[in-house]
DNA sequence: CTTAATCTCTATTGATTTAGTAGAGTTACA
DNA sequence: TGTAACTCTACTAAATCAATAGAGATTAAG
C-alpha cells in the first residue's frame, strides 16, 4: 500500500497540472479542491519543492507551480521521494540498496529472485506514467507516447 | 516493501518445501538453518496454519509439513496472509476492499487508474510463482508451466 | 503413567512509521 | 507597513513491526 501522503502528492501535483501556465495555486486552494489537511499539504509540498519537483512563490499572489512540464514528472520519481523505495526488498533498491542481513549468497537468493520481477514490472509502470497521463488518460499517454 | 515476517515465512515455507515427503520439521530446526528468532517463527508458522497452508504435529517427533504440494503455494497467497493485500491502494484490494473515504467518482479517479496498472503486474508475478519455483528456480517454473 | 519434547496461545514491549497539528518565522506584493 | 502567502521545526496520538515472555496442551517414548 502507498501511504496517504503519496496520494495527497499525487492529486496535488494533477492540479498543479492543470492550472494556466505560469499561475501559481495556493495551498488553501489545492487543500480545498482535493480535500486535503492543509498543514500536511504544506509538508508535502515542501517537500517536493526540495526534490526539485515544484517551485514556490511566497507572499501575496504566491502559491505552488510545477517546475517541469507534467509529462515530464512521473508517478515512480513522485512515490520514490515521498515514500521511499519502490523495490520490495532492500536488496533490490536502485536509491537505497542495503544487504538484507540473513540471506547471504544474494545471486541465489530464492525469494530476492521473485521478487526482482516485481520490481520490475512495477518500475516499468511507474516510471512510464506521468502526472499527464493522470490529469487527461488519453490524450496525456498519447502525448507521453509520442514524445518517447 | 513486504515485511520481515514475510520474508522468514517464506523462507521457512522453502525449508519444508526441501524436506522429505511426510516428515516433519522442528521449529528449531527451520529457525537455526534460516537464521530466524525461534519464538517469532513460532507465530509465524501458527499463522500459515490457521490459514490452511501447513499443518503440525505436536510432541515429541512433532513438526511441521506443507499442507498442499509446493508448487501449489503462491507467493502471492502467502503474502496475503501475512503482510494483508497485495493492491497499491485500499480501493483496489480483491480482499480487503474499501472506498477511499476522499475521491468520491472511483471510475474516474485519475491515480487509481494507475496503480490499478501495478496491482495488476504485481498479482501476474506473484501468483505465478510458487514455493517450488524457489526451491529449485529451473525445474520449479517448469514443473508450474506443465500444469498449468 | 510419567517425563520430556514439541507445538499453541495470549500478552507485552520498544522502536519506528504514519498522519496529522501547532506555531513561530520569512518573504513579497500593495 | 501590513498582511497574505510560503517555510521550517517540533510535537503527538495511533498504528504497525519485530520481536520476547511464559504458561498451557499434546504426544511419543521409556
Amino acid at each position: 500500500m502507498i501511504t496517504q501522503k503519496a496520494k495527497y502528492a499525487l492529486r496535488a501535483l494533477t492540479v498543479l497540472a492543470e492550472a494556466d501556465d505560469g499561475e501559481p495555486v495556493m495551498i488553501s486552494d489545492i487543500a480545498a479542491q482535493q480535500k486535503i489537511p492543509k498543514k500536511f499539504l504544506e509538508q508535502i509540498l515542501l517537500d517536493l519543492k526540495h526534490q526539485g519537483i515544484v517551485v514556490s512563490r511566497r507572499g501575496k499572489q504566491g502559491g505552488y507551480l510545477l517546475l517541469k512540464p507534467a509529462h515530464m514528472i512521473t508517478f515512480g520519481e513522485v512515490l520514490r521521494v515521498i515514500d521511499g523505495p519502490i523495490a520490495p526488498l532492500p536488496c533490490l533498491s536502485i536509491t537505497a540498496y542495503r544487504k538484507c542481513d540473513d540471506c547471504d549468497g544474494e545471486q541465489n537468493c530464492q525469494i530476492r529472485h521473485v521478487f526482482a520481477k516485481v520490481a520490475d514490472a512495477t518500475r516499468k509502470v511507474l516510471f512510464s506514467t506521468t502526472i499527464a497521463d493522470a490529469v487527461a488518460p488519453a490524450r496525456g499517454a498519447e502525448v507521453t507516447r509520442m514524445l518517447a
